[in-house]
DNA sequence: CATAAAAAGGATAAGAATGTCTTTTAATCT
DNA sequence: AGATTAAAAGACATTCTTATCCTTTTTATG
């Protein structure tokens, strides 16, 4: 349903929502630590992520990467799609050729409401909604 | 969520279901171009799932795969159980270690929902439940 | 301008999932 | 008994995901 990748991906997005703005950025190095992701393979999703405008990022010397007010619009379907691709997220669960919501297979029909829902949530929940409230990263990675 | 391989085996199943009895086994060469699934693939995910008594099986001629009366009251579960483990279905959506429905983190609280009636639905739903009222296997596999 | 900091990018390795092929075992039929 | 048929088993090949490494580019700062 989600690839470890895009998995990842919100991890870090969510943890720069948590501790990044325009001036105070955070280098890979501060992160993967925390959320418990490889640091290179951190780096390369947050770098894909930047250069699609889901997150914002600086070279150099007090570059880093971080979120500005905008990017906190976004949602995490944002995420996942940069990462896994829409395909993946929205095939058929039993991944059945032209199987959709009009012509559905019967196991589709079985668990497609579910799915729907997955795919709601994913869409309509931003980075903001998801932090509303919290302060603490471990809130997010117990452990 | 789900492998390849467990769709596979759901599909194989099914069409056992619909096509098989007792004294009318069938030959995965009769099955996996109507499912759509690899021959040598599918034969091995079906060699598996006899191995573990979720379906039933004879060597040599006139033999092959079918299912029983009592294999029909296996549940889709069951199937997704041998093919891809417990473990799998089971975890975390977000893959975070110890994370469950005690201590969820936040990602858990959102999609949890939705991932427990996936799997209540897995887990309720039985070969028979699924052919109730179904006559061909063009319902199961449209194209 | 030199230097260091940091992301960007490319190449490649490691592993898991997927798929194929060959041999072995068991059942049936002549 | 012997030949044939079909699943069982296991070795092998391929592909995709995941992960690492190393070089290049960019940028801030002394």
């Amino acid at each position: 349903m989600l690839s470890n990748s895009s998995k990842y991906a919100i991890k870090g997005v969510l943890y720069l929502a948590l501790n990044s703005s325009e001036d105070h950025k955070v280098m890979v190095r501060d992160i993967f630590e925390v959320v418990h992701v490889p640091e290179a393979y951190l780096a390369k999703l947050l770098q894909e992520l930047s250069r699609h405008g889901v997150i914002s990022s600086v070279r150099g010397p007090k570059g880093g990467f971080y979120l500005s007010e905008d990017d906190r619009k976004h949602t995490l379907m944002d995420i996942v799609k940069v990462i896994d691709g829409e395909k993946r997220v929205n095939s058929c669960v039993m991944g059945i050729r032209d199987c959709n919501m009009n012509n559905p297979c019967v196991l589709h029909k079985l668990v497609g409401a579910n799915k729907s829902k997955f795919i709601d949530v994913l869409e309509n929940t931003t980075i903001l909604d998801l932090i509303d409230g919290k302060q603490s990263v471990e809130e997010f990675f117990p452990l």
